[in-house]
DNA sequence: CGTATTTGACCGGCGC
DNA sequence: GCGCCGGTCAAATACG
């Protein structure tokens, strides 16, 4: 159901820059975390207003009907004391736009009337003392008035952050629900589930976690990846700066009887996210500040891999790797890991956020199902062969990483569209490369979203949630914030936009999600295109 | 001089 | 038990 809840207040200040930014805080479609963002408007208003976008959309919801009971009660609360908010902010930016108006007039006013005065001409027939205090006190009614503006914009601000601070608190509340769901509708031990979801291999922070191992009731205690700093740093941080990314964080301490959530949280960090995309550069700018803490040559490429860790805040426990690909070293491959303790940028946060996402949905899809298969191996039971890959998901050992591969190359012999894929909207070959890129993010979001829905998971009970797939598409998000990948991830767009024209003749370029079997009795899934690429591996242990 | 990077040493997991 | 390997540590070095 799409709820829009939203506001939007103008503000006209010739002290602000020409450029008008519409921000919004919304879920994204498939991501359950709150996602702010500031972009230029298409409409330009008159030079100098400032206007803000407020507004959620929820349109995922409606295939979990009763979990959303909570969240709906939640979010009609919410509503209405956004309602309030709204009609608040929406007067006081009627006032803004009066006062500024004002302001633009009488600036002109002001100007001819400190021109007439300096240089003491007169000709309208006003004395020169009527003329000067009639400035005067216009000039002290727009100091006034401007004084009250900033008050005002300083207090717009607050409630921006406090409603923005709602949402977070009902994403986590979303997140809660949503796992206690899934784990109602799969019946599994969480001993069992760790073990079959991580290819039977424990951490040695999980083997030092007494809780893993207690199928239900277990103790309070905080998983490796987030021990270090939730007991004290998490709350010196004010929580209205806290992001999605948190949110796991929190769900795991507002519910201290769910041991899998702890179990989850504790084999997260292990997850990875790997891109790989074409650079020349060192390394791809992702949003977050980086130290170089190792350099080694591993084994099968002379290239050097380098680790670094995140030293945005201290104690952060994400770190990444970056290594240039063997077979191609133009191939920039960065692996992300673990969850951030601290506040992102929009970009940085998007990238952070679908290390931590994509971790979920690896460890939700391998979880077993009620029939006792291992969904990770039905991940994609409805695929077809013969494909590039742009997204690749392995639940093999020793880490189940998904790798956003963005380097693939159009092939002009396509294969016969299957019945069951999805299409990306590039209809038109001339569509423009940058909005091609901007939907990108869904393109991950729907294939991902739509694998699981193939892969008999029922995603009616979502044990792979659509939001977890959406963050990819957060992936993609935070690495388009880098001008030179962004040119690399355009190129590439542009080589599916221009070079894939279906047998068809039609214009029209698709992602097409396939499986195949493998030897060892696992599944490939992949996409069969070679223009738009998804690929879903597992290497089924 | 403070900070970031480099690089050899060290550690733990895993396979034989 | 031993060696290999990936990952991390920390002293040395480079840099601004």
């Amino acid at each position: 159901m799409a709820k829009p809840c939203g506001l939007t207040f103008l503000h006209h200040n010739n002290n602000l820059s020409p450029q008008s930014y519409i921000i919004n805080s919304f879920p994204t479609q498939q991501e359950s975390h709150w996602k702010a963002e500031a972009r230029p408007m298409d409409l330009s208003p008159p030079r100098g207003s400032f206007q803000f976008q407020l507004s959620t959309a929820h349109d995922h919801d409606q295939d979990r009907p009763d979990e959303m009971d909570f969240f709906a009660r939640k979010r009609d609360d919410h509503d209405r004391d956004q309602s309030k908010v709204t009609d608040n902010l929406a007067s006081e930016a009627d006032d803004h736009r009066d006062l500024s108006d004002f302001n633009v007039n009488t600036g002109l006013h002001l100007v001819t009337a400190n021109t007439c005065s300096d240089h003491s001409i007169v000709d309208d027939g006003l004395s020169p003392d009527s003329d000067d205090k009639k400035a005067k006190n216009e000039l002290g009614a727009l100091q006034a008035d401007l004084e009250r503006t900033n008050i005002e914009n300083h207090r717009l601000k607050d409630l921006l952050s406090q409603v923005t601070n709602n949402y977070n608190t009902l994403q986590m509340h979303l997140v809660t629900v949503m796992q206690q769901q899934s784990h109602k509708s799969a019946d599994y031990e969480p001993e069992e589930f760790i073990n079959l979801g991580l290819g039977g291999q424990r951490s040695a922070e999980a083997d030092a976690e007494p809780s893993l191992s207690l199928p239900e009731g277990g103790e309070h205690i905080r998983s490796p990846a987030n021990n270090m700093d939730h007991s004290s740093k998490e709350d010196d941080v004010d929580p209205g700066s806290q992001n999605a990314w948190m949110g796991s964080h929190k769900v795991s301490r507002l519910n201290p009887s769910n041991s899998v959530d702890q179990a989850t949280e504790a084999t997260i960090r292990k997850a990875r996210v790997s891109v790989r995309a074409r650079s020349e550069a060192p390394m791809i700018t992702d949003g977050c500040q980086w130290r170089k803490y190792g350099q080694k040559i591993a084994k099968g490429n002379p290239c050097p891999r380098a680790y670094y860790r995140c030293t945005m805040a201290t104690g952060c426990p994400v770190r990444k790797q970056v290594q240039r690909c063997a077979d191609d070293r133009s191939i920039l491959i960065t692996t992300y890991e673990g969850n951030h303790n601290h506040p992102l940028p929009p970009a940085a946060m998007a990238m952070a956020s679908s290390t931590s996402s994509a971790a979920r949905m690896l460890l939700s899809g391998s979880m077993p199902s009620a029939d006792g298969t291992i969904n990770s191996n039905v991940l994609a039971r409805s695929f077809l062969p013969c494909s590039n890959n742009m997204a690749t998901i392995s639940a093999s050992a020793p880490f189940p990483t998904v790798t956003l591969d963005l380097t693939q190359n159009p092939n002009p012999l396509d294969c016969q569209r299957p019945q069951n894929q999805f299409q990306l909207p590039f209809h038109n070959p001339q569509q423009n490369v940058a909005s091609s890129a901007a939907l990108l993010p869904q393109i991950f979001s729907h294939a991902l979203h739509n694998q699981s829905r193939f892969s008999g998971l029922q995603m009616s009970q979502d044990l792979v949630p659509p939001h977890q797939a959406g963050s990819l598409a957060d992936t993609v998000n935070a690495l388009t914030a880098d001008p030179n990948f962004t040119a690399a991830l355009a190129a590439a767009i542009s080589s599916v936009i221009g070079g894939g024209s279906n047998p068809t003749g039609s214009p029209t370029n698709n992602v097409n999600v396939t499986q195949t079997p493998t030897n060892n009795g696992s599944l490939t899934t992949s996409n069969n295109n070679s223009n738009g690429n998804i690929r879903v591996t597992n290497s089924g242990n």
